[in-house]
DNA sequence: TTCGTTTACGAACACCGTAACTATG
DNA sequence: CATAGTTACGGTGTTCGTAAACGAA
């Protein structure tokens, strides 16, 4: 058994079962991994994969127990690569996020600009997607730590650390009657088109639990995971905005008038999630550090202990 | 990375830093497995072992935890193949078993009949040796299953089933005093000279603290860990001997007396342990269930997932 | 000196990738 | 007929083990 193998079929799984793509991910020839299949399915003596003809259609039982324990055997052996990266060059490396647009656009940049200061050496890379994709990624070790709110704790893979609480505001233009000086009501705001988060953000049905116990329905017309859209529209006049009060900037959105709703809506939690299984390097302690004070070295190694 | 290199490295620091050793019991050259850990030590950019001069006297820092991870990676590895095994050939195998002379001789062999009867192409292997051995072997992956006394319930990395109660008896000559139809006593007991477990035992200790609560301190004069030892002693005329009631067996000591004394010591239990982190081959499971009849498939997954 | 580890080197082996072939939809 | 997977085969690189050199106890 290689540990070549077991990657490639944990790479065909991932393709969909498709060989040939397996194949151009890991940088490699389609006869080279099919043969490497094939000798593993042989030296195990049982299927792997179903097979009509010569197509591979599913994953056998046995396959399927393989494959889930051939992935946490990979882990442990990435594991051992970034130990060794964090003992030879401490302070330099890869550090994956994956977060919302809202996150990344207005509550990171701090803490990146920290980070990228304190660890001149780690290279960065931002994910962009919608809470779920976040999670799924960290979930599957495409990122190393994933910043969204609510959903992504309900994921067994992932421990989950509170970062900070926040709440909503409406946006709209400065003309617009809902600055009539009168407190915001739900009422009020669903008089008008309303422009806000997709459905897929948990902020979304939340947001639609609240107006419905209100027996009320908003007008939404627009719906956009990413704020800076939903502020667009709203500028154009298709409606009032409802986005995340970190979202607004006084300065940058001068355009447009703004008025608290947190009364209105229950806050929310973002959290950051990490892989309960993996081996955390220096400088992603130092990130988590830096979005949840909290929570240092010591609070999260008892976190991944305890769970 | 190669597993090869991970298997060297993890049976070095098994054979405490001897290469030579470790090339032996993998059945391959010194000079590989020592280019191999050098390669190792280049990839990953950092020594794994300490040197002086050209002996292994120590492991690294580092090198503890990648060790540490080789070995959870390599037990994943070792996984695979037990899954494989069970798909491919269900009931045929090895099982080998951890466990006291005590429970060998007198507890198991009519649930290994059973098993061997049930279970024909099933190659059973028994380890012997005290409870903390058995739990270290469990521990170690060199055994499947442990049966002992107490003390392997304290062994973080098993997950440990109660078995069953048992306590202990005196025997002795039968002309020996104690059989005076009296109530057998601690004083009694501490009047003569005693042979019984060793101290390793976990009966040990706990008989001990039992005389001593009482204010009595018994004339040990010889420890065995093996309980037919002990009856040869009795045998001839060293002393009285205290050992665990399943142990004496009236038709083949029938040279012997015995006398119960469930009265004067707490019970205690036998456990059966195994590693949390092993997948189970059907016929373990099958085994498990015949010493612990509680305990069926269900009962033992829902524990491994509680762990 | 002895025990144990590393270096040197040739033979055997395994892997990779191109290209031709074959099966499926 | 197009797409996807397998077989064939030669070149390349790695691993293995013997033997010799070397270092520490």
């Amino acid at each position: 058994m290689k540990l070549h193998q077991l990657r490639y079929v944990r790479e065909i799984v991932r393709q969909n079962l498709n060989v040939s793509h397996a194949a151009e991910t890991l940088h490699t020839s389609q006869s080279g991994v099919s043969k490497q299949v094939q000798l593993l399915e042989e030296e195990l003596n049982l299927h792997i994969f179903e097979r009509h003809g010569k197509r591979l259609t599913g994953v056998t039982e046995s396959g399927g127990l393989i494959v889930a324990l051939a992935e946490r055997a990979l882990r442990e052996i990435e594991n051992i690569k970034r130990v060794s990266e964090e003992f030879s060059q401490k302070e330099t490396g890869i550090l994956t996020l994956a977060t919302t647009h809202t996150q990344a656009r207005y509550r990171l940049p701090s803490a990146v600009q920290a980070f990228i200061r304190r660890y001149p050496d780690v290279k960065l890379h931002i994910h962009q997607g919608t809470p779920t994709q976040v999670a799924e990624q960290v979930a599957r070790g495409e990122a190393d730590i994933g910043i969204a709110t609510e959903v992504i704790n309900g994921f067994e893979k992932l421990l989950c650390f509170p970062c900070y609480e926040w709440n909503r505001c409406i946006i709209a233009p400065h003309s617009h009657p809902l600055f009539d000086g009168e407190p915001l009501t739900l009422a009020k705001i669903a008089l008008y088109p309303l422009v806000t988060y997709d459905f897929t953000f948990t902020g979304g049905s939340l947001v639609n639990r609240v107006f419905s116990e209100a027996g009320l329905t908003p007008n939404v017309v627009l719906t956009a995971i990413d704020a800076d859209v939903i502020k667009t529209y709203v500028n154009l006049g298709l409606g009032i905005g409802l986005l995340a009060n970190i979202a607004y900037d006084p300065e940058r959105d001068s355009g447009l008038g703004m008025v608290d709703a947190s009364h209105l809506f229950p806050a929310s939690t973002t959290y950051l999630g990490i892989r309960r299984d993996t081996y955390l390097r220096g400088y992603m302690y130092g990130l988590i550090h830096l979005l949840a004070p909290q929570f240092d070295r010591k609070a999260i190694d008892a976190a991944l202990l305890a769970g």
